[in-house]
This record gives C-alpha cells, structure tokens and sequence, in this order.
DNA sequence: TCGGTGGCCCTTA
DNA sequence: ATAAGGGCCACCG
C-alpha cells in the first residue's frame, strides 16, 4: 500500500486542490491496543470507518471500501478511550456505503449500554423486520466497527453469546469485561428462564437490564416467554424492551 | 435434553 | 439475475 499508484497519484492532485479535498478520498489507519488485542482502524474525514483484527488489513480494506491509505500518525480523538472501555462518547463513525438494513441493524446494536445484551430477535424487532432474525446476525457480522458498535453485546436467544466477528471467546471476554454475568445467564437458560420480573411492580425485564439486576430474590420471577409473563400479568419493561 | 431442520431474508458471487 | 449461505430461531422427536 506505501507505493500505490493511485495513491501516489492522487497525492499529487491534492497538492494542486483545494485544501482537504485529499482527505475526502483517502482514508487514514493507525494500530491501536484495545480489550482484544491490536487492531488496526481506518478513519477518513467522516469519522471511524473500520476497525480490523489480526492480519490483511489493507487488503480487506481494499475490497471493502476502495479507498487509497495512508498511515497517521494521531488517532481521532476519543477514539483510544471509545476501544478501551466500549464508550463512544462523541466519536464520530463513517458509515456511509452501507445499506438501510445494516444501518437500522448497527443503530439498534449502538443502543444496547455497556453491561447488557440483547437477542438477535430483539433488534430484528426493532427495526420493523421481526423476520429478519437471520440477516441481523449477517449484518452484524459485517459490522465495519466493532467494539465501536458493539455488536458483541447480541447474543442468542438460548442464552449462548454466539458468533462474533473477532472470535467467539473475544465476545465473551468483552462481555464479561463489561461485567456481564454470563455464567448466570447460562444458569438461567438452563432453567429455561430468558426474563426476569418483579412482583413488586409487575414488570418483565431481560435478564441482563439494569432494572432485572435490582430485583430482590424474594420477589424475582422467572419467564420462558414473553407470552407467559403477560398472562400472569406482567407487562415489558420500557428500558429494556423485551417486546418490540 | 439435544441435535436436526425448515423458515426467513439480506447480501454476494 | 439467481442461487447459496449466514454471528439465528422455534419446533419436533
């Protein structure tokens, strides 16, 4: 990627252009250290555009997106911060190029906070495509930005994490970084329990909702379905959002 | 209980 | 343009 001809040449368009216009088409990367090792992350003048593991970077990028690279030396700001403890705060992401579905898929997965996961049905739910369970696990594992997007925080409706796009065991040590409790889902799952309610005030949460976490046990309830919690009365949590 | 299986639907070759 | 296949899910035996 250092001798590209493209490149090269449009390095020296830039030189005769407009300040700026360069960075429209060329795309910044930089190696950084993050809770799964060393990724590599390219970034244009848009934001963060991909986030890469192991080796082929520049190749991957290449076919992916199409756009000359050029080594930096500074990550954007914000960014060091967003891959070691999962919050994006104002991190700008470049998401251009993808389609509606995957944009709708990768908004839903942004909203799930640290700490909490959600099923690949409940974002399928979400977006208006209850369906479309499958192609939410295909979307996601095409996530351009992962930890950035955390998609590791989808997981299966049995209670297993699942696939992830870096690694089964990089999804779990993510999750349990973020202090997810996975053997106690796991436990739960076993016991055909996927939610959690208070009899005290009649709510359903998933499991790992903050407001599931604070339920005392004399009053925790467990559910295998959602139907099964209505008809004993209860009603879905607003936080969480067991039910589209 | 667990593995098999059909259904679903978006993307890519 | 079409067919195959994927980070899934619910149901069946």
């Amino acid at each position: 990627m250092t001798q590209d001809p493209l490149l090269a040449g449009l390095a020296a368009l830039a030189a005769d252009a407009p300040e700026g216009l360069y960075d429209r088409i060329a795309a910044r990367w930089i190696r950084m250290p993050s809770r799964v090792g060393e990724l590599t992350v390219a970034f244009t003048d848009h934001g963060v555009a991909y986030v890469h593991h192991g080796d082929g970077f520049a190749a991957t990028f290449r076919k992916r997106f199409g756009r000359p690279l050029v080594e930096s030396g500074r990550p954007p700001s914000g960014l060091m911060t967003a891959l070691r403890t999962g919050r994006v705060g104002g991190l700008r992401l470049d998401l251009r190029g993808l389609s509606d579905f995957q944009r709708d898929v990768l908004t839903a997965a942004g909203s799930i906070p640290r700490g909490e996961v959600r099923p690949y049905s409940w974002i399928a739910a979400r977006i208006g495509r209850p369906r479309a369970v499958r192609a939410v696990g295909t979307a996601l594992g095409h996530n351009p930005v992962p930890l950035l997007i955390p998609c590791h925080r989808v997981t299966r409706a049995d209670g297993d994490p699942g696939g992830y796009v870096f690694g089964a065991q990089a999804k779990e040590r993510l999750l349990l970084d973020e202090g997810v409790d996975l053997a106690g889902t796991r436990e739960l799952a076993e016991a055909n329990v996927f939610y959690l309610a208070s009899d005290t005030t009649g709510i359903v949460c998933f499991p790992t909702c903050h407001n599931a976490r604070r339920i005392t046990a004399r009053h925790r309830r467990g559910f295998r379905t959602l139907a099964d919690a209505a008809k004993a009365g209860y009603r879905p949590c607003r936080v969480c959002r067991p039910a589209a």
